[in-house]
RNA sequence: CGGGGAGUGGCGCAGUCCGGUAGCGCGCUUGCUUUGGGAGCAAGAUGUCGCAGGUUCGAAUCCUGUCUCCCCGACCA
């Protein structure tokens, strides 16, 4: 057996000078690192990094260990690996069955955006400018040494934009698309990467580069387009609630929070397990603003000409990374069933022996036998990881990406017909140990698929119970501040009541709540009218609205 | 954009002050042993030291220039 050892510590004593010593401590996650560190609390953690350590730390390592992403040498763009790629795909399917049903189209709009597009309108204009990738030329030339240039003499007539966001382009096509009241409503939806320079990123949360779906619709009216653009709301709030297990508030943006050019602004905002907020989906509704600059008009029935009423709805890559900061833990990620792509690995513990054939066999039909079971309504989705190497090994890694359920299969089992399955939900037992239960395979085959469905509503009762545990109530300002001055490692988040001011007084607002490092998330849909004073204006409230930390 | 840090095998780093055979840990390969639960020992392989100039007999190390990335902050549908 192993003896745990220290971690290892280098010291450097500088030859010349005393008052020069550096120690070195080698941190990397080395196993013997991990068991040494994890010593201490009975529970050998496959991460390095606690949650409560260090969270930010945490979150990078889960990425990494997790084999989900990479950096890639572009700044603030990542490589998005299979196993994290394969999450989005399901997110993607998931998500896209939902739009169809609702009888959106799927359609595509280019990459390049002329920049004259994009000047028509004027606010949207100013929440984009600042972050925007513009192409100047189409040709390289030698600099003569030995690297490359822009061509002066590619230079381009009207530089092209790289989309942040789709509404411009879109807007122009569907002035084309719309003549009469009978072309509305008229709903597309495309898949797309799009890029926003932004300056502080993180992975999955805030790329350069990030890959999203965009819904643009348009109508014939302003309650046929805000009845829309809370369908989109609440489909994004169902799909979080039901496929991510990850509980959201649906509620509308207090107006400093608008998107450039829109009308309202609806949101669903997520409790991290750092107690921050995360915007994981947004809705808007547009008005006329978008229909004026490109010129969406129509015949209504008593043949007048009508500017359309537009919305546009988005969710992104962004849904991982709230995804890890809401069901991550200390031994790494954990997936939910209805987003992994692998909802069971099995592990046969193979030995390079000719005993393998019999176990992978056995293994093979368990295999089978469980991809003919049902579970979320779709065939469950299993992994025969025959792979050479230790099933120990490969056991972590897979611990360490999440999958739901680990099946290790070793030569007794399979002369037995039995499995030990080891749910990642309930890893550890009391004493520290990998919890396999053992059952007969025929028994594991029949409960499968309630296991699975079971993982995923645990993960979000797991998940609601946290958040709802961590918001609070303040009914003044000092309140609200007494609450975030106390240095609690999960703030979380604080109700207040507000009147909704406009204009100096909402910004006096946001600047003294900035002070704080907060921001209003959103006033939320359904909520009990308001009852009390606003905790800023000290006037009649009108609503209650969330107020947090946020990513 | 402000502040800090870093570019050296696949990954994490030392070496730079004071120029002189390119090193360590993990991982990887091979062999032996071990193995119903995150193995041990041994032997190996893997480097244009970010890039471009310069100084020098000799540059990872000194000088000049340049590029890039990361972290913190400001910013952020």
């Amino acid at each position: 057996m192993e003896v745990c050892t220290t971690p290892r510590l280098t010291l450097s004593l500088s030859k010349g000078r005393a008052e020069r010593v550096a120690i070195h401590l080698n941190l990397a996650p080395s196993p013997a690192n991990r068991r040494a560190m994890n010593q201490k609390t009975a529970i050998r953690h496959a991460l390095s990094t606690k949650r409560e350590d260090d969270f930010a730390q945490w979150y990078q390592e889960v990425i990494s260990e997790a084999e989900m992403a990479e950096e890639s040498g572009v700044r603030g763009c990542m490589v998005i690996k299979p196993w994290g790629y394969g999450v989005w795909e399901r997110i993607q399917r998931l998500m896209d069955d939902r739009i169809k049903a609702a009888g959106v189209q799927n359609c595509y709009f280019p990459l390049f955006i002329p920049l004259s597009y994009f000047a028509k309108e004027a606010e949207h204009v100013e929440g984009f400018a600042k972050e925007m990738a513009v192409v100047t030329h189409h040709r390289l030339v030698g600099d003569g040494k030995g690297g490359l240039v822009p061509d002066p003499e590619a230079k381009l007539e009207e530089p092209l934009i790289v989309r942040p966001t789709s509404e411009t382009v879109i807007g122009q096509a569907m002035a084309r698309w719309v003549q009469s009241w009978r072309d509305l409503p008229l709903m597309v939806n495309q898949w797309a990467n799009v890029v926003r320079w932004e300056m502080r990123t993180r992975m999955f949360l805030r790329t350069s580069e990030f890959l999203w779906q965009e819904g643009h619709t348009a109508h014939a009216d302003r309650d046929d387009a805000m009845a829309e653009t809370l369908r989109a709301l609440e489909m994004y709030r169902d799909f979080a609630e039901t496929e991510l297990a990850m509980p959201v508030i649906a509620g509308e943006k207090p107006e400093n929070e608008r998107f450039p050019g829109a009308v309202a602004t609806y949101s669903i905002e997520a409790m991290m397990q750092d107690g921050k907020a995360l915007q994981a989906g947004t809705s808007h509704y547009l008005g006329t603003g978008f229909a004026h600059a490109a010129g969406i008009t129509f015949q209504d029935r008593e043949g007048t000409q009508q500017y359309a009423h537009t919305t546009s709805w988005g969710t992104s890559t962004r849904m991982i990374g709230g995804l890890i900061m809401t069901h991550g833990d200390d031994d790494g990620l954990r997936v939910p069933p209805a987003v992994a792509p692998h909802q069971i690995v099995i592990l046969p513990m193979l030995r390079d022996t000719p005993e393998d054939d019999a176990l992978l066999a056995y293994c093979e039909e368990l295999r089978k036998a469980l991809v003919g079971q049902s579970a979320l309504g779709e065939s469950v989705r299993v992994l025969l990881d025959k792979r050479p190497g230790k099933a120990t090994q490969k056991r972590w890694a897979w611990v360490k990406k999440g999958v739901p359920l680990i099946l290790e299969i070793g030569g007794r089992d399979a002369a037995g017909g039995q499995v030990s399955m080891l749910r990642r939900d309930k890893l550890w037992t009391e004493a520290g140990k990998a919890n396999f239960v053992g059952l007969a395979k025929d028994e594991f085959v029949a409960r499968a698929s309630a296991e699975i469905e079971d993982i995923q509503v645990s993960l979000h009762a797991e998940a609601k119970a946290r958040r709802d545990a961590n918001i609070s109530k303040a009914s003044s300002f000092d309140e609200l501040a007494a609450f975030f001055s106390d240095d609690k490692r999960y703030p979380g988040w604080v109700e207040v009541e507000w009147a909704r001011p406009t204009g100096d007084e909402l910004e006096a607002v946001v600047q003294k709540l900035k002070g704080l490092k907060l921001t209003m998330r959103n006033t939320p849909l359904g909520a009990e009218p308001a009852t009390g004073n606003c905790i800023f204006t000290g006037r009649g409230a009108v609503e209650k609205i969330y107020v947090a930390r946020s990513y």
